[in-house]
DNA sequence: GTTACATCCTCTAGTCACTGGAGGAGCAAG
DNA sequence: CTTGCTCCTCCAGTGACTAGAGGATGTAAC
């Protein structure tokens, strides 16, 4: 027999909220939730995983759509996973795609800031630069 | 006087959605545009000039309220620009974090994708990784 | 002048991934 | 038995849009 937690202690295990997990199940992210006699969700060791899990992937971006193909891949382990390897590998490129951009919004910023140092809004490159997209030091979009 | 198009025209010229538009107008970040006979929303210069400056801010990353304050600036010019540095610097100090982070993420899906065998999901480090947030190679979060 | 079609209008409701609150029930300690 | 915490369900709200219904207006061709 595997020790049944609350949902609080679940919560607080694996650092998801509890409004958060009974969203989840009610979405079917996790699986219906056993309840005791007073009608309170248990959870064992497997559904803590499964919730760890997905957190963890939420941490670094997934959507829960791919988490939900993640976790069917997972249920199932003898499939091949380049599934897996595919939604990876796109998540991939849009953090690349993410880094160039924030990268070109980092210099523009800088530029901003540099030049925003004295005078008015009136010549103000904040203002400037963000109204004239032309204006931007590097062709981020 | 100044030519005035359509929202259409806006739309494709400022590369920012008709509904968007009207829900900018909605919110109050594009003051009540005025009206044709018809009832059809007019763009001057002015205008376009605004959307495109909102376009922009929002690409950067601005949240709609920083950048009602940022127009409110512009509004009034004779204001110091030390409140749209303060803006501006909170950004890049926010943008700086974010591209730390996204490295961190990038170099992890790097590394689970090549760690890959591109065999079984049993053996798949995707989907390991995800599980065991212990395996993760940064401490990212 | 009329017909066809694109574009526009308002209004409502839906999206994603939660988040928060109301109102009530269960449970463990003192 | 009461206090106080945790839990339950249900409903509404968030941000920043996005989509669709149903109807009005503008324009170009015939």
């Amino acid at each position: 027999m595997s020790k049944k937690v609350s949902i609080g202690d679940a919560s607080r295990s694996c650092g998801v909220k509890v409004p958060t997990i009974r969203y989840y199940e009610q979405i079917g992210l996790l699986s219906a939730l056993p309840r005791t006699e007073g009608n309170r969700r248990t959870f064992d060791a497997g559904d803590l995983r499964r919730l760890a899990f997905i957190r963890h992937a939420r941490e670094l971006g997934f959507e829960i759509d791919a988490i939900r193909t993640l976790l069917t891949l997972q249920d199932d382990p003898h499939q091949p996973c380049s599934s897996a390897d595919a939604i990876a590998r796109a998540r991939l490129a849009e953090v690349e795609q993410r880094i160039d951009s924030l990268n070109a919004l980092k210099t523009e910023l800088g530029v901003m800031i540099e030049s925003c140092s004295r005078g008015q809004v009136a010549d103000c490159r904040v203002i400037e630069v963000l109204a004239d997209h032309r204006q931007c030091t590097h062709p981020h979009h």
